[in-house]
DNA sequence: CAATCTACAGACACAATGTCTTAAACTCAA
DNA sequence: TTGAGTTTAAGACATTGTGTCTGTAGATTG
């Protein structure tokens, strides 16, 4: 059995949440961002995790400009979608109703919360109609 | 940034989905489920992986039996609640509503499914009414 | 007791991940 | 144009996670 890697690592993430609030930036702006404190070392570990992003086609890269402006090339949404089936793959044969179950009886579900899951519902019972 | 490793890994977890399905089984009852074609040394293997479930309180392991019977101490269910809290975290500071938007929103979802879960909702609505 | 099986401790290899070093490429002001 | 300062890029590195294996001691059964 071999192990999986994680599509988007930890660290990877923490760049992309800085990345989906700017809209752009630059790897010392991202560096001072992720580490105040932080040694300049640290912007090459940045550039690598950028780097490592764009392999993996969640970042963009602007290579027009000095210094280089990036920006996330996949939206929070995609990365929540990918990450639930997976879990639905590894716990549920792909299904994904049990996750919902789980996620309705969980604790934390406001009456507003409800009533917009009710809207969502409605919606795709009258495209699917 | 320092790793976060897994709660259950791939390997651990198709231990635990044969006990899900056996309740009961000892080392060579899982290895032979797991490896069929194995050599013997995946039994050390299998072994392993069930101390390990042990640890983190996943698998009972029964000493007064020989050989000793293991099972899963934790449902798949929790697994899944979990895994989505764990995602949630990652992804939308702990909110749930982002997962359950995209649930809803993926394809693969059927009529069924719809109405099964307006009636899980219309159960809470009543509870916390 | 002998033969066989199990349990357990520990070693091991390999890959993933976050970090760092270094050198080359670039920009811009003096 | 030159040189200081910055950025890019290639790669090395340490640590740890993870799956696997070896070897030994202990238990069971005939």
């Amino acid at each position: 059995m071999s192990r999986t890697p994680q599509d988007v690592t930890d660290a990877e993430l923490s760049v992309l949440q800085v990345l989906w609030e700017s809209q752009t930036a630059t790897v010392r702006e991202l560096t001072e961002r992720l580490y105040p404190e932080g040694t300049t070392a640290l912007n090459a570990t940045v550039q690598k995790l950028l780097e490592r992003l764009e392999a993996k086609k969640c970042v963009k890269r602007n290579r027009k400009t000095w210094p280089h402006q990036f920006s996330a090339s996949v939206a929070r949404e995609v990365l929540i979608a990918r990450q639930l089936q997976t879990t639905a793959n590894k716990l549920c044969q792909g299904e994904i109703h049990p996750l919902l179950t789980s996620l309705v009886k969980a604790r934390g579900l406001t009456p507003a919360d409800r009533k917009s899951l009710r809207g969502l519902l409605d919606e795709l019972d009258h495209q699917k109609k």
